[in-house]
RNA sequence: GGAGAGAUAGCGUAGUCUGGCCUAACGCGCGCGCCUGGAGAGCGCGUUUACCGCAAGGUAACGAGGGUUCGAAUCCCUCUCUCUCCGCCA
């Protein structure tokens, strides 16, 4: 959520940050309308409160009976208006919350411009667009093939989009959670065991809701909805704190299944495991001085690269440009890996800064030790591998002619010290 | 799922029966000052947040939301959470 006071006095920033990302403005007239008249309505009620208030204790204190009646009766009214007052001045918050919320985050003045995602900027490669000197097979066929990957039984159990990871696919899917948990733990984020299901008011704050409703599953019986990134429980962490100073910056990981909607359209990214209702991600989340969070974003997005280029893969970083930067962010950068099987850069990461954009709308501040005001903290989230594509790039980019796929040095702790998936029995 | 007890400021608690002197006492913690060679004890002062306003100042918040009333921490209704006991369960 962005301050009300900066849309007030900069309404043509606000206005023209929502142009760069494709969106209408002419909400934010209405918003400054409704914010005019809330102040007027709040000026009148606030007088009439201060003087009910008064009387009120003045009636308190009267002895004789035929005056308190009078008095009595002349408050009536001032109660009534008051009343007529709060329901006006309650309508209107209602509707100015509904407007801000749904105004996104302003983008950074490095962040390039672009209609769509086609516009995104390539940063910086890490390695190829590589090929194998034989020919590359797509992970769906290596993982049927080694009887890893059961796309039928998962379809069988949940219906489309689902599968079911086998034995050794199993086990690399649970090595690379705890290789990147492990990795994220000695980067100096603090590993979180958290719950996948949340509360509404958590979402809120997060940013999710009210705009993307229709991308969560939520249990209407229980009112609880399944967490779409970790980064929602990461956020709802502290929501509604004010932290000590001293305590900042706090850097956290956590792992999580992700449930989303996802209406996707038929026939794009249909095959394999790139794109699924439920997915796998280990997520980085910081806290942050707001004076350094330029910092911990070079950190994080580091720290996701890291986690890349220990596993082998080659990769590359994308300048999200204004027109396909995420509601919340103010600036993101995403890091892509090759896949050669499938032959394209697949998206595992996104590292963004939410400067104080998501702090604002969950409350999230600090106590500032100069001035001893709480202030808003900057939050920051990236991705510290998104599972099923990093899994989706180790099998093709390690296949061997015959079918099975090397373990990448660095998994094999937690693979059993195996070097190589082949066929089961 | 059943029965009961609770939710007040950073923490612990008083106030609720009997509405007004309660934005709210007290203790702890924390901060500043005095005292001290230094520390402690002691003493004094201070210690929530948001909104409106140039300011003076004002308004709001006692788990959340509604209601009664001139006036609600206090009375009524709904909901949430915590604890105890019983039941059930991985």
């Amino acid at each position: 959520m962005l301050d009300i006071a900066l849309i007030r006095e900069n309404p043509e920033i606000v206005k023209k940050s929502m142009r760069d990302r494709q969106m209408s403005v002419e909400n934010v007239d209405r918003l400054l309308e409704l914010d005019k008249t809330r102040r007027e309505l709040l000026g009148e009620a606030e007088a009439l409160k201060a003087k009910r208030n008064s009387e009120s204790k003045a009636i308190g204190k009267a002895k004789d009976p035929a005056e308190r009646q009078e008095r009595i009766a002349a408050m009536k009214v001032v109660s009534d208006r008051i009343a007529e007052l709060d329901k006006q001045t309650k309508e209107t918050e209602e509707e100015l919350k509904n407007i801000i919320s749904n105004i996104p985050n302003i983008p950074d003045e490095k962040v390039p411009y672009g209609v769509s995602d086609a516009e995104n900027q390539v940063v910086k490669t890490f390695g190829t667009e590589m090929q194998h000197d034989f020919e590359d097979k797509p992970h769906w066929d290596l993982g049927t093939n080694l009887g890893i990957i059961d796309f039928d039984r998962g379809t069988k159990l949940s219906g489309t989009r689902f599968y079911v990871l086998n034995g050794q696919g199993a086990q690399l899917e649970r090595a690379l959670i705890a290789y990147m948990l492990d990795l994220h733990k000695k980067q100096g984020y603090k590993e979180r065991y958290l719950p996948f299901m949340v509360k509404g008011d958590i979402l809120y704050g997060a940013g999710q809701l009210p705009k993307f409703a229709d991308n969560l599953y939520h249990d209407v019986e229980e009112d609880f909805w399944m967490v779409p990134t970790a980064e929602v429980p990461l956020t709802g962490l502290y929501m509604g704190e004010i932290i000590d100073e001293a305590q900042l910056p706090m850097r956290f990981t956590a792992y999580t299944p992700c449930f989303r909607r996802e209406k996707m359209s038929a026939g794009r990214d249909v095959r394999g495991i790139k794109r699924g209702h439920q997915f796998d991600k280990v997520e980085m989340y910081c806290y942050s001085l707001p004076e350094k969070s330029e910092e911990e974003h070079e950190r994080m997005l580091d720290a996701a690269c890291e986690t890349c280029k220990l596993l082998g893969l080659n990769y590359r970083i994308i300048a999200q440009c204004t027109g396909d930067l995420g509601f919340n962010a103010r600036i993101c950068y995403d890091v892509e890996v090759w896949a050669p099987g499938c032959k394209e850069w697949l998206e595992v990461s996104s590292v963004s800064n939410d400067w104080d954009f998501q702090a604002r709308r969950a409350q999230i501040r600090y106590r500032d030790s100069e001035s001893g005001k709480p202030r808003l903290v900057h939050t920051l989230n990236g991705s510290g591998l998104g599972l099923p594509r990093t899994l989706i790039s180790v099998m093709e980019t390690y296949q061997n002619p015959d079918g099975s796929i090397t373990v990448p040095d660095v998994l094999r702790p937690w693979m059993g010290g195996i070097e190589r998936i082949e066929k089961e029995d």
